[in-house]
DNA sequence: GTTGACAAACCGACCGGTCGGTATGTAGTG
DNA sequence: CACTACATACCGACCGGTCGGTTTGTCAAC
């Protein structure tokens, strides 16, 4: 253990700038409408630099799946601990993962090969935990909410948890056509701020929507 | 205006096997994920026969949205006719929805081309009604809703409006994804039970999720 | 510390195939 | 005969992917 020295390769950050490439690409143009040509002209590579590092498109497409997401649920958890209660965790990880999707045009990346790639029988099964994954963590939190009495108990922790994640993407997306991401925050409150009354326990109840 | 007579010309009944094929088609693969060569062997007819009726595939995609978009708005209507309330009419359009992506595998279309077609700037003017004109229904909606006394008046009809349909969209993707949209009755119901007693007025107020 | 052996990293021409689109031909109908 | 409604044949560009070869870094032997 004495120094090992560069645990990064040579290769490493061509590897990683790839990836960057190929997120944004993604991103912006959907797996089929991306070309590898696209990908290995934005690194100012070629192709056999790329065919060094991955096995194919599909394999890139996969790659780039996995570590946006890995990224992203960092961040999300990141978030979480920097607040106390339960719901706090819940909300400030909404806003982090705005934040993300203002800072990062990847970060949709993940939503698209997500759909695209599930059309395909073969590797639906290693999308449709992106979402059941995140259904999973806001039930906890959720459930954690009721025992620490900021939701009331009848609420379907499961139930909620899957409105809320679908309910984020579909705003994610009419936020994106619409804006650019310029107005995602706002209309994650406004989603919240509909949601969240109705969940709560009954005391610091507040109006729904604060404009006319 | 004796009598024109048919209407529907010879070419009529081949352009609407296009369409129908093109929307499916569009709906499980995307614009960019879809080859005319798909589109022209599901229909049995050759390149010459498409060009015929359809300058391009931007073309044709754009005409798949608009007359997709416009047999949705026309169920949607036709659903709101059966009820009374505003309130009423809007739960009884998002159920026609659902019934609609059950029914009509091709119903995704709109949506899929919405997303895929707005990246280009030049077509995303002509995508973004799409949405903006749900907005306005479920607005004006909310607003009678309002007037009749079933939602509250502090509400602010156009977020609200703005949410839903957003919402909806994500939820409908989501279930695509999970069960091939068999469960979207379901949580369409559970988003509802969600934002419905945070806007109605308080009198018949229930629990928001029946399940524990 | 130079050298030689080897592997990791990268290059770019090239493959068969498919893409969206076009030019031309022709059978049926008013 | 003119025109609609198709079919056939074909185009250049580009697709994902392969391949032989070159460069660059690593390390052991001397």
């Amino acid at each position: 253990m004495v120094a090992t020295a560069p645990i990064i390769g040579r290769g490493e950050g061509t590897r990683r700038c790839i990836l960057d490439e190929a997120a944004l690409a993604f991103s912006r143009h959907g797996y089929a409408g991306t070309s590898l040509n696209d990908v290995i002209i934005a690194t100012g590579l070629t192709k056999g630099a790329f065919y060094f590092h991955f096995a194919s498109k599909e394999a890139l497409a996969l790659e780039v799946f996995r570590s946006k997401q890995q990224e992203w649920a960092a961040k999300a958890v990141e978030a979480a601990g920097r607040k106390e209660s339960a719901l706090d965790k819940l909300i400030e990880m909404m806003h982090e993962t705005c934040d993300l999707h203002e800072t990062d045009p990847a970060a949709r990346a993940v939503a698209r090969l997500c759909w695209e790639l599930g059309e395909d029988p073969e590797l639906a099964p290693q999308m449709k935990p992106f979402l059941t994954n995140w259904f999973d963590i806001l039930e906890d939190l959720l459930r954690t909410a009721q025992s620490e009495g900021d939701v009331r108990k009848e609420v379907d922790a499961r139930a909620v948890a899957e409105v809320c994640v679908a309910s984020f993407i579909g705003i994610s997306d009419v936020s994106h056509l619409l804006s650019g991401n310029m107005d995602l925050r706002q209309r994650a409150e406004q989603l919240m701020d509909l949601i969240l009354p109705t969940i709560r326990v009954q005391n610091n109840r507040r109006a729904p929507a604060p404009m006319t």
